[in-house]
DNA sequence: CCTGAAGAATACGGGTCCGTAACGAATGGG
DNA sequence: CCCATTCGTTACGGACCCGTATTCTTCAGG
């Protein structure tokens, strides 16, 4: 289940994961993208300035994506009770499916590219 | 000059390209790069409606594509004289260039992977 | 205790995008 | 010649996102 991967064709691939991604109406900003999948493909705990910190962007970006990704149930928010100040990130069932989808989709699609 | 592609590593893939184009600060919604790429992609000539067809979005959504992707001087506009009613969409020197160098970027990320 | 620092959330002002609907220019058949 | 049709754009209302600055809670050290 591998697929090879060439220049135009990376750029075909690009082209057709977006358009799939328009039409199937989950549309996030590439923030809330690299943010979720940051979530799902590192290991956690996750917090806002771990976040933050590791992306490079500015803590708000983080808590409006959360709000964001939490509304669609792809993310929880949950207090450190060992450090109340820390909000711990955690990973939901919708999420997985939502990045497991995703994953799917780019596969399928750089293997109908035309050889 | 190619790379093998499998389920995770092209989430991770999907990450890192998405983290570079945050950083770089070139930052399209899904529908604006569906749009471009196929202007860049898709034999010319191409037309305001017949972007919309092809993609399933509507005109307007095509029009102020434009309009940003003008400002950045990425595609241009001109009257079709044959029929002055349709406007045909050029590429661009710069246009071309930033297509290109999203190509090289998701090779090079697709090459940064773990094995 | 009390205070300074850290973590996350919120307020604010500005910008961009969307969808629907309405609009003006251009065409071509009757 | 007109008028219905086509094409692209614009107007409007609403939603979202960003960066900066501020607020609130919690922690930890003196």
């Amino acid at each position: 289940m591998a697929v090879e991967l060439r220049a135009i064709q990376s750029l075909k691939l690009w082209h057709d994961v977006h358009l799939g991604l328009v039409h199937q109406g989950g549309d996030l900003s590439s923030r809330q993208i690299a943010i979720l999948l940051t979530i799902y493909l590192d290991a956690p705990p996750h917090t806002v300035r771990g976040l933050a910190r590791k992306l490079g962007v500015t803590k708000p970006v983080v808590t409006r994506a959360l709000d964001t990704l939490g509304k669609l149930d792809f993310v929880a928010r949950k207090r450190d009770e060992a450090d109340r100040r820390n909000v711990i990130i955690q990973r939901t069932v919708a999420g997985a499916l939502a990045v497991e989808r995703l994953g799917d989709m780019i596969i399928a699609r750089a293997k109908e590219l035309p050889r």
